[in-house]
DNA sequence: ATATTGTTTAATAGGTCTATTAAAACGGGT
DNA sequence: ACCCGTTTTAATAGACCTATTAAACAATAT
């Protein structure tokens, strides 16, 4: 055996940064190679095609973001106790991984293929299919009560999700236009995640 | 003077549409040629460059998207009455070119270059700066008057433009998600567009 | 008819990319 | 000291891509 067993993750290190920032068509197996500081070929040898390296890094990144959708379980909570809990910790996760939102979209997007994986996935998936029952039926007790307006629960979780996701989306835009430096991005995401919360807990009052 | 100067025109919409399909880099010279039904050299015959006949596209659709954000002249209404406005004519207009968003904000984000383009652009039109001064005019008033909660003009930019936007760059996942066809499409954007206005107009009001 | 002009074509240079191959280098066990 | 499996390398096949070129073609003006 040589030395070198660290290389295979440090060449899915150099790929994960690669196709987070340039994505799947843009980079190479022999950016990937430099980055990670080895013979292009080596590439290949570990993991064989680039369609494959790209597949591990695809479906973590994708499992990342279900299991931390599931993870804030909302039972025995009232929906503006959840609400609020939902959106810091899901808008902290993305805060922590930006590229994510834009990557797995843009990849989700262009290629059919892992569309039809993530369709796959959601469907089979006991957790992610248990826990929108969960979330649905919460909303709708919350109506009944008059707690709050009446709403489908696909529209309530599409108007979190576009709030939130968009924020990261349109950051790369947003602090070039404005020139921020990272400590002014640090506050701009604060006052998004706090002004989500406001809009959407005041957006959802009966009257 | 030979059959076809039409043919230029053929090659640009061809270029349009794969270009918004695909994006710059998954479109080729060979592709758009095909699509045109014409010789590849014919491509770079009437355009030059790849990049050329892009930019060209580019431009259009960018500015597109300005002038639409600046016809809706807000002078002598309410924020209440202005609104409602805004998010039909923006959203109406995204319905007509779904694709829009994705495109641009793509490109935008991989091209270091358009997004200096932009930039300059948004800097030097007076169109914008005037409308946008306008927009956050009415904005403080309305909170002046206590006829809405505080809330900074830009941040409730983007919660609009969040909501809006999103619609259509999620859209390509969610119809294949739930396996929408056409009428289906319709329906959804419909019942959007509506929740998104009441979202925003409930989420204003002060207490 | 021929010259002229703009249009279209096939061919190709020169580049990049993925994936494979055969050979070289390495390191531990005997 | 040598063998042998693993790792690493350089080289390259085969695709595809952009852009250019020189030659063929068509239509009009002379």
């Amino acid at each position: 055996m040589a030395k070198n067993s660290q290389l295979e993750e440090r060449i899915l290190l150099a790929a994960e940064e690669l196709f987070m920032t340039n994505g799947f068509d843009a980079t190479s197996t022999t950016d990937i190679a430099k980055r990670a500081g080895c013979n292009q070929a080596l590439v290949h040898y570990y993991y064989r095609t680039k369609e494959n390296l790209f597949h591990q890094i695809f479906t973590e990144k994708f499992q990342l973001i279900l299991s931390y959708i599931q993870a804030e379980s909302h039972e025995n909570q009232t929906l503006s106790e959840a609400l609020p809990i939902f959106i810091d910790s899901y808008f902290e996760m993305l805060s922590q991984n930006r590229k994510l939102p834009f990557f797995l979209i843009k990849e989700l997007i262009i290629n059919e293929e892992r569309r039809q994986m993530m369709r796959k996935k959601m469907i089979t998936d006991v957790g992610s299919l248990k826990y929108y029952a969960a979330w649905d039926q919460m909303v709708k007790a919350e109506i009944e009560k008059g707690a709050i307006r009446p709403i489908e629960t696909m529209d309530l979780t599409l108007d979190v999700m576009s709030l939130i996701i968009f924020t990261f989306i349109s950051l790369p835009l947003y602090s070039d236009l404005f020139n921020q430096n990272e400590d002014e991005i640090k506050d701009y995401l604060q006052r998004r995640k706090s002004e989500i919360k406001t809009l959407i807990i005041n957006g959802l009052k009966s009257k």
